[in-house]
DNA sequence: CAGGTC
DNA sequence: GCTGG
């Protein structure tokens, strides 16, 4: 079916579609013919954006404004956020990126599947997943997949899920679906709950550690504190956060993490951020993938 | 060597 | 510990 595209008009509302959706917090997005093509939940719908000006079609506007947080005051946030020269030059070569409302099973098992692999490899077996087990959705004579329902999943062998090249992981999801399907895992419940407090139900999840449980919080619960913490964010807190927070850069030392030292690691990091730590986290992280690649 | 976890 | 880029 044709779908006739509207027009969002921006009016001075801070918004950069390319960087929202290439910065790495969301996957299986698409640009297909100078359109950004997504699924959310069970639909498709395409966007673009010229200027000051926002396109869509096959969706409400409320919708686009909803899942790309236009409500979110971004001057507000950048006032609040940028502390330092280092991040308010990420807010400025970036200005315009926001936090994205995904859907919460997507996200959960997105960050899942995406620990310890490059950002390539994850996109390749979330798709790989969607294909295999999601619904067939067509829209302008291009051929898309719903994210698989944890009832799907759980019904789906562990084997299967190893076929979409997600390892050990497969393990873990099958288990989550499981516990999703069955309702003794309720996703609908974080939302109400405090940032911390919704930290710690995530974190029973086998499979969810810290870092996992940050993104799926800051990515589909609008937990604006939240502060993920993986190898990028690492090195640009060593490398430019030393005299700001010291005790959470020296825990930056060695290897992998505890738990404890994550937890300090965000409980600084919110301390000098502020309520929106996690925008300064997701500007930092891209910054660091796009301008500082060869750094070790 | 990878958006860490058990 | 899987495993692809």
């Amino acid at each position: 079916m044709a779908c006739l595209a509207l027009k969002l008009k921006l009016d001075g509302v801070p918004f950069n579609l390319d960087v929202t959706l290439c910065c790495g917090q969301v996957f299986r997005w698409r640009q297909l013919g100078g359109w950004w093509y997504g699924v959310v939940g069970e639909h498709v719908f395409k966007v673009r954006q010229v200027g000051n000006e926002v396109f869509y079609a096959n969706v409400d506007e409320s919708m686009v404004k909803r899942y790309f947080s236009l409500d979110h005051d971004l001057e507000r946030i950048r006032l609040r956020t940028c502390r330092d020269a280092y991040v308010r030059q990420a807010f400025e070569r970036f200005w315009g990126l926001r936090l994205i409302r995904q859907d919460p099973w997507e996200c959960l098992i997105s960050y899942v599947s995406a620990a310890w692999r490059n950002i390539p490899a994850i996109n390749r077996s979330l798709q790989a997943l969607a294909q295999a087990h999601g619904e067939k959705l067509s829209y302008d004579g291009q051929v898309f997949y719903a994210f698989p329902t944890p009832e799907r999943l759980a019904c789906v062998t562990e084997k299967s899920l190893r076929n979409c090249g997600l390892g050990y992981r497969a393990r873990y999801i099958h288990e989550i679906a499981q516990q999703v399907s069955s309702g003794a895992f309720t996703l609908k419940r974080l939302r109400g709950m405090p940032y911390a407090q919704a930290w710690d139900e995530l974190t029973v999840l086998r499979g969810v550690g810290p870092k996992v449980a940050d993104c799926v919080l800051l990515f589909a619960f609008e937990k604006l504190e939240a502060f993920p913490v993986d190898v990028w964010v690492a090195r640009v807190l060593k490398a430019h956060y030393a005299r700001y927070m010291p005790e959470a850069v020296a825990k930056l030392a060695g290897g992998a993490l505890s738990p404890s030292a994550y937890a300090k690691i965000g409980a600084s990091a919110r301390a000098y951020f502020g309520e929106y730590a996690g925008y300064a986290q997701q500007y930092l992280y891209h910054n660091e993938r796009t301008c500082m690649q060869t750094r070790k």
